[in-house]
DNA sequence: AGACCATTAGGCCAAACGACCCATCGAAAT
DNA sequence: ATTTCGATGGGTCGTTTGGCCTAATGGTCT
């Protein structure tokens, strides 16, 4: 799971984002704020691992800000209309990426796990940058969750959509309500739940279930 | 529920507020485009009561598209940075609203659900918006959610963290076992579902989880 | 004052659920 | 070839759940 943080001061942007990151299995938004002071002061109350700064800030840009982040939190900068002098400006920060907020969601998430995991974008050429994305597109599931069989799966997302009786399952997969049940029963060891309620929410924070 | 069309040139944005809209209980964006002519057609396909235009966009600005959309669809305009400018040729072109993008998600939410009762919140003052934005904030819950009485709402925010054992409810509540049951066989019925992983998806749906 | 309703709590009971055993089959890995 | 593992199925047992009914209390609305 990495933490993000966002600073931006179009809330409508921040909120939104923060919603979609969050739908996502493996980051989470641990924060949003609306100016680079508060980005500072945020992240030492809670940590992060990566976050997100609006390069147009009012009240000194995002810039300084993260030139004071130091080691312990990655930036990556969005701006309305990505430069090339916003781009080295950004570099010389230390910020690890620059996107234009004209990018889709999955190039913004395949670029922050390729930051968390200490890739650095902004110094790659446009293709090197495009490959490494590429490979990072994917979303790191929960290591309980990546060790779930495929049945397994299935069974979760019926849960997940409300089939959440013994018999409606066993119906809905065309085996018997044993069977059903010892599904289960190894879901709910490998997700550490311990009933069908909370497999279906976790289910559903994982990214099992496919949105109606 | 209302549906709402988002036509956005910046992806990030137009991604996230469709996730955060699709997270409340009563908006559901039925369709992301990044072009003016790209709404006009997708409106064609597929009917909404409210869409979502930014005004600065390539290939011919926002305002000439909604002066194209009539009666069909309601438009609230967003913009980077709200003029007086900006106000009147939106005013002109018929859209019902406009808004900063500087504003809280709430904002926007209210405003949608205003514009879709019949509202048209750019003839008015910013004190009679403001009045009428503040009468708009809470979602029009479902009807049967609306029927849930505070007691029923915390067992649900409960169960949709996943605390679903009728013992530990009935510990946080400080109550008996029995009056848990009791509680959930009326959230049952309200919500028209049959046990409690049925009732904590659809806590989850109607935004009654607080995000942790 | 009376009506209504949320909240609390109890009893009863059939059905469903989860935990803990085990067995077979086939595919994939070694 | 042997092992491993996913998928299928079975049995048993105690616990939990959900349905249905009743009822007392305290607040609100009319």
């Amino acid at each position: 799971m990495i933490r993000v943080m966002i600073a931006d001061d179009h809330q409508l942007f921040a909120e939104g984002l923060s919603q979609a990151l969050n739908a996502l299995p493996d980051t989470r938004v641990v924060g949003v704020v609306d100016s680079g002071p508060a980005l500072e002061q945020a992240l030492n109350n809670q940590p992060a691992e990566v976050c997100i700064v609006d390069i147009e800030m009012p009240g000194g840009d995002g810039i300084e800000t993260i030139s004071n982040l130091g080691m312990r939190t990655k930036a990556i900068v969005v701006s309305m209309h990505a430069s090339d002098q916003q781009t080295e400006r950004a570099r010389e920060a230390g910020a690890k990426g620059l996107f234009s907020k004209g990018v889709p969601l999955t190039t913004l998430a395949a670029a922050i796990r390729a930051v968390a995991g200490g890739e650095n974008l902004i110094d790659l050429s446009p293709e090197a940058r495009d490959i490494l994305l590429e490979a990072n597109l994917q979303a790191q599931l929960d290591p309980g969750a990546a060790a779930l069989t495929p049945r397994e799966i299935e069974i979760l997302q019926l849960l997940a959509v409300g089939v959440s009786a013994t018999d409606e399952l066993a119906d809905r997969l065309y085996i018997s309500q044993k069977t059903v049940k010892n599904h289960l029963a190894s879901v709910f060891q490998k997700l550490a739940v311990s009933d069908r309620t909370q497999a279906a929410i976790e289910a559903i924070r994982l990214g099992l279930a496919r949105p109606q």
